[in-house]
DNA sequence: ACGAAATAGCTCAAATCTGCGATAATTAGT
DNA sequence: ACTAATTATCGCAGATTTGAGCTATTTCGT
């Protein structure tokens, strides 16, 4: 395999090319409330990053910066917009590719978790970043059920519901709730007992 | 300004980095279909794309390959999404940002359109770009009047009506698609003659 | 047994949406 | 004037959605 060189006999790499750095969006929903995984380095607070390795994809940068700049582990990055401003990055020329990633609370135990909407003042354009990752969060859950399997494999529908009001960050109409989930839903055999009252029936996702 | 260095004294170009591309879906209308402009390389057609250069942003370098390749000028890039496939190209690593530009088919006259369902084989991954593009578009318009103004600033119920015909692939009922639309738009006082019968209102944005 | 709380879902009235037939107005051609 | 074509839109019946009241069932605690 020799390697590649243009018409001017040079090699890609004989370009100047930026770094590429990818900043994630973690999000989860925590005590009813949607919430965000910050790290924090020196005074200041951003999403977790990292620049990408050689010959690394994106899904596996962000993976890695995850498991080691805030202990996540296990999750499926989804890219949001490729941020490109060349002075973005006092370092030097930078873009950063930011993702979203929607996890269950238990799976993120030991990250810093902060309410989105008491975020402030980030570092670099990670304000926007999450303003974005939010945005694409609640379009996705508008059209389906659980599309980022949060909840696991069966859920009640109280759970659901409980789910979808904190990623809207308003309250929803129970049974008007339960007319639209049902269409995507399968009821199991199970039932999930409360505190107190009737258990509640179980579903799973309805076959794709 | 000194240059920054990292930790082990490293400028971040010390570091291996992919080269970074654009290819670029360009859709229009023409004669009541949605089509897209391809350029030919060798025996084969592709998406016009080119690399970033140096402190380049990636709508610049959009525009940039969009003019020297294909004739296009001043138009208005949009990201798609990222493709990172480490072996995608065989002239070593590259990523490429795609992005989708809608046009009016009189400013790209000079390119080359293919129908979107009549495209077939396309270097590298642009067969899944296009895919996207077309679906990003679609989205768009079924959200919105005109919401890359292929149409101009003026227009009648029933160019918009065209429009969005081709742009969704199907026929659109004439007085339901008027009901939505009525209220993204505002009349002016003109009308517009066809060849025959009464002439048409001509309709503009309303204010957002 | 009774009361309270939680689940499930039915019913209803009102609002909204959809597809389409019908009508009125406007233009060009004969 | 008449015919044909185009635009604009109203009204209608049927379908669908929405918000909420209400009832039945199930569980726990007294």
């Amino acid at each position: 395999m020799t390697t590649y060189r243009d018409t001017s006999h040079k090699l890609l790499t004989d370009y100047p090319r930026p770094s590429v750095a990818v900043d994630t969006a973690v999000l989860t929903v925590g005590d009813g409330v949607l919430c965000v995984a910050l790290v924090q380095k020196e005074k200041s607070r951003r999403l977790p990053g990292t620049f990408v390795h050689e010959r690394e994809t994106l899904a596996d940068a962000v993976l890695r910066s995850l498991h080691d700049k805030a202990h996540i582990m296990g999750l499926r990055p989804r890219q949001l917009q490729v941020f490109d401003a060349p002075n973005r990055d006092t370092r030097g020329w930078v873009i950063s590719v930011a993702h979203l990633v929607a996890a269950p609370q238990a799976s993120i135990s030991q990250a810093e978790l902060t309410p989105v909407s008491e975020v402030r003042d980030l570092d670099y354009d990670h304000d926007l970043i999450l303003k974005l990752a939010v945005s694409t969060l609640r379009a996705s859950y508008r059209a389906s059920a659980d599309p980022e399997h949060l909840l696991g494999p069966e859920f009640t529908l109280l759970e659901l519901l409980r789910l979808h009001s904190a990623i809207a960050g308003e309250p929803l109409g129970k049974d008007t709730f339960r007319r639209h989930m049902l269409g995507q839903l399968v009821e199991t055999d199970a039932y999930r007992p409360g505190l107190v009252g009737k258990p509640a029936k179980v579903f799973r996702h309805a076959a794709a």
